[in-house]
DNA sequence: ACTAGAACAGCT
DNA sequence: GCTGTTCTAGTA
């Protein structure tokens, strides 16, 4: 007998083993390892990953495997093995990983449902459950989940009259279209269309169409071609003269567009060089991290497909990663204009349907690339030959959920394991990336020159306490103001940049300085004008504006600091004749409506483009000449060691935006810290300068690249019991971890409370720990009770990006 | 994560 | 003694 090893569908520590199960022997040549399987688990019955195959079992008696929900697997061997290493990297579930890998769709639902074990029982039944079961023997468990009939029913199931039936349905769907064709053999045709009646022409019409189409049509469009109603196919079909079949097929979100065919560029020398060692070590299977280290507008991109070209030529596949918030229209259209239908495009904004249909196509080797963000690392590609990430520094390549994986270290294994290169690409690396570089770890290639020829845009600093002490109180210094009102009256574009949504930062009784707070979180709340509320931007709790403190009932209520809103309204004052378009979580929340708003900003139907970060990306329209940025020290006080690096990195991409093309761009950053170095430097385009700075920094103060970090958030209702928690993590950790790790903390978090729980962090620096993962582990089996009964929760980040 | 069964408490 | 609620162990 045959025995699986099954991952089953509970993320819980103590489940987080394989479980045996018996493969019943009309499957035995069937099942393979990587396929989904349901097992019936305790009482119910859950969807499985099967991990491996034995043919034994320690266990006296196993139960039988109940279905097989894969015709091929799902994960395979390499991305099996992946999911350990994310278990053991990122300390989750292997459930966990193996879910992370898969789209949404295939993700199990379960139903319950209660039925009547047989006719004969139905009298029996208590009167107040009968009416449930008067025209059918089987209801599903909501519907009588909050009744009173409830314990009523539950003596029907000891009685042995109910019974209770689980059921494992898949998530998603795959799409088909219904078609009809004629299923009478060829002599009978002329007879079948002669015994139609003179009067029913459509009926004619239509089987006299079918008649041509041997394999049938789509019913719509027979429909549409003949004129006729599905009545009269329903007729049709009841005489027998033609069949309704459907077919499976992808829904396309591009389906509609056309992608020009564009082929590939000369290449200057800089890029021919770049490109060179990519090629070889696609060529002879060689792994190798490459960091193509380019500044904005050298040409990356084509780098990357003149690269992707020599993979598909060798019969490989490629996975190209993009930030979520650049998987622009115009980037997709690059790609899907070189590589037509060989690509696959995978992003948040598609459905889930969406999401499967393109993982399918991967899945069935229909596509040789897949473009697309953080998750699409795990693209089911058998013969990769290349990974790409481009923008690398990009915070978004780190999920913040669990797996807490980076999706640089899953291309790194994925791509060693294939044998192929990993490109990773920026114009501000990050300083990890950079360091690995210069110790030779990678191999560094540089693009100094821009396509253009232009040059970087000039930039200007403008030191706002320095406007304001001449009067200035507004959020546009003169000289962006001035810039702005010249590039309205030259009919060409600008985009502003701000950090912020919604009106005001916060909310503050100048009498007796109280801050309106979130009452679930330690946060305050920020003021929407359009719906005149104030939110919450952690929790999504909101509230009406309050016209009174709440303490002191003064009416001397302001709003400080500057949103996006905000912005919006003051540019309309000052320059009531600019077209301006807001782009943010708030105006981009609906589908498509991201595409639409650049796409207008594009067709030249607004001047000004104003936004937060998502507008810094991927962003190339030719007429863009000015670029602000109204507020740059809005990240730098952020409690995060990377608030340095992610200023200069996002003013240098901001400031990139301009001048992509004939124009010359310019740039105007405001600031109140005129003087720091990320600022100073970022202006100068001076990457080099502010690593070494940076880096000087950071091996003080015992941060990446110099140490590793782990971060422990412990979470509780009480204040109390989180501090304790906290306390005794940190003195486990100080007693079994090595001298050499420095344990920072007991702290509370920058965010002290969140969804109305206190929050308390330990972090943790270290170079070398033998039995890390293992010292970990035991601290979170410590406390397993508290967390499963109690309200306890601790997440550990092994490599956190995000320090709230 | 869920469930069945045990332990426990309240009520006619 | 029965019914409803909370706790707990175990899932192959």
């Amino acid at each position: 007998m045959k025995v699986a090893e099954v991952i089953v569908d509970v993320p819980a520590r103590q489940t987080d083993r394989p479980f045996d199960y018996e493969i019943p022997e009309k499957w035995a040549e069937v099942l393979q390892v990587g396929m989904r399987v349901a097992v019936p688990f305790g009482a119910r019955r859950l969807q499985g990953f099967v991990v491996s195959i034995k043919s034994h079992s320690d266990l006296k008696t196993l139960k039988p495997i109940e279905a097989i929900l894969d015709v091929v697997p799902v994960l395979n061997e390499e991305l099996l093995r992946l999911g350990q290493y994310l278990t053991e990297t990122t300390l989750c579930f292997a459930i966990s990983a193996y879910q992370a890998m898969l789209p949404a769709a295939l993700k199990a639902k379960y139903e319950k449902e209660i039925r009547l074990v047989s006719e004969t029982y139905r009298m029996h039944l208590h009167p107040s459950v009968q009416p449930f079961f008067a025209e059918r023997s089987a209801i599903s468990w909501k519907e009588i989940e909050h009744t009173n009939v409830l314990s009523r029913l539950q003596k029907d199931i000891q009685n042995g009259y109910l019974e209770v039936v689980y059921h494992v349905k898949e998530k998603g769907t795959k799409k088909t279209v219904k078609y009809i064709v004629c299923s009478l053999p060829e002599e009978r045709r002329k007879e079948a269309l002669e015994s139609i009646p003179a009067n029913a022409t459509k009926q004619k019409h239509l089987l006299t169409l079918l008649f041509s189409a041997a394999d049938g049509m789509p019913l719509k469009e027979a429909l549409e071609q003949s004129g006729a109603s599905y009545a009269t196919v329903k007729t049709l079909i009841q005489k027998g003269m033609i069949c309704e079949y459907e077919i499976e097929t992808y829904r396309d979100p591009y389906g509609q567009r056309h992608f020009e065919k564009t082929a590939p560029l000369s290449l200057t020398d800089e890029q021919q060089q770049a490109l060179a060692p990519i090629v070889e070590s696609v060529r002879t299977n060689k792994h190798h991290v490459f960091l193509l280290y380019g500044v904005t507008g050298s040409g990356k991109t084509e780098v990357y497909m003149q690269a992707i070209e020599e993979v598909l030529k060798q019969g490989k596949e490629a996975i190209v990663l993009v930030p979520e918030i650049s998987l622009t229209p115009q980037m997709v259209e690059r790609f899907k204009g070189r590589f037509g239908s060989q690509v696959a495009v995978l992003h948040s904004g598609l459905s889930i349907g969406e999401k499967y249909d393109e993982w399918r196509k991967i899945h069935r080797k229909e596509v040789k690339l897949v473009v697309g963000a953080r998750s699409a690392i795990f693209a089911p590609f058998e013969n990769l030959g290349m990974i790409i990430i481009d923008e690398e520094h990009e915070a978004s390549y780190k999920q913040e959920e669990t797996p807490r994986y980076h999706a640089r270290d899953v291309a790194i294994y994925r791509a060693r394991f294939h044998q192929c290169p990993v490109v990773l690409g920026s114009a501000t690396p990050s300083l990890e990336s950079f360091a690995r570089a210069k110790k030779g770890v990678y191999r560094l290639l540089t693009l100094k020159k821009r396509m253009n020829e232009n040059g970087l845009p000039a930039v200007n600093i403008v030191d706002m306490r320095e406007e304001l002490r001449s009067g200035n109180r507004s959020m546009f210094s003169r000289t962006l103001f001035k810039k702005l009102q010249d590039r309205l009256y030259k009919g060409e574009q600008a985009v502003l940049f701000l950090n912020r949504r919604g009106y005001s930062t916060f909310v503050m009784c100048r009498d007796c300085g109280y801050v309106i707070r979130c009452p679930h979180c330690d946060i305050s709340l920020t003021y929407h004008r359009v719906q005149q509320r104030l939110k919450c931007h952690y929790c999504g709790y909101e509230e009406p504006v309050a016209h009174r403190c709440p303490s002191c009932e003064s009416e001397h209520i302001r709003f400080f600091g500057t949103g996006t809103q905000k912005v919006e309204e003051e540019l309309t004052k000052l320059l009531p004749q600019a077209r301006v378009i807001r782009m943010d979580v708030d105006t981009t929340s609906r589908k498509g409506a991201h595409e639409r708003l650049l796409s207008a900003f594009g067709e030249g139907k607004a001047d000004i483009l104003l936004g937060t970060q998502m507008i810094a990306k991927g962003l190339d329209f030719p007429k863009v000449t000015l670029v602000g940025v109204l507020t740059a020290d809005t990240m730098l006080h952020l409690p995060d060691f990377r608030a340095c690096e992610k200023t200069f990195q996002l003013l240098t991409q901001v400031s990139g935006r301009a001048g992509r093309h004939e124009l010359p761009g310019e740039v105007v950053i405001q600031t109140y810290t005129p003087e720091h170095y990320s600022i100073e430097l970022a202006a100068q385009h001076d990457y080099e300068t502010f690593y070494q700075k940076e880096m000087a920094i950071r091996k003080l103060q015992g941060y990446p690249p110099f140490y590793y970090l782990t971060l422990i958030t412990v979470s509780h209702p009480e204040l109390t019991k989180a501090v304790s928690v906290t306390e005794k993590i940190a003195a486990y950790l100080h007693a079994h971890l090595s001298k050499e790790a420095l344990i920072l903390g007991p702290v509370a978090s920058p965010i002290a409370r969140l969804h109305d729980r206190y929050r308390y962090q330990c972090m943790i620096k270290y170079k070398r720990e033998a039995n890390f993962t293992q010292v970990l582990k035991t601290v979170v089996d410590r406390y397993q009770q508290d967390m499963s009964q109690g309200d306890l929760l601790i997440t550990i980040d092994t490599n956190p990006y995000m320090m709230m």
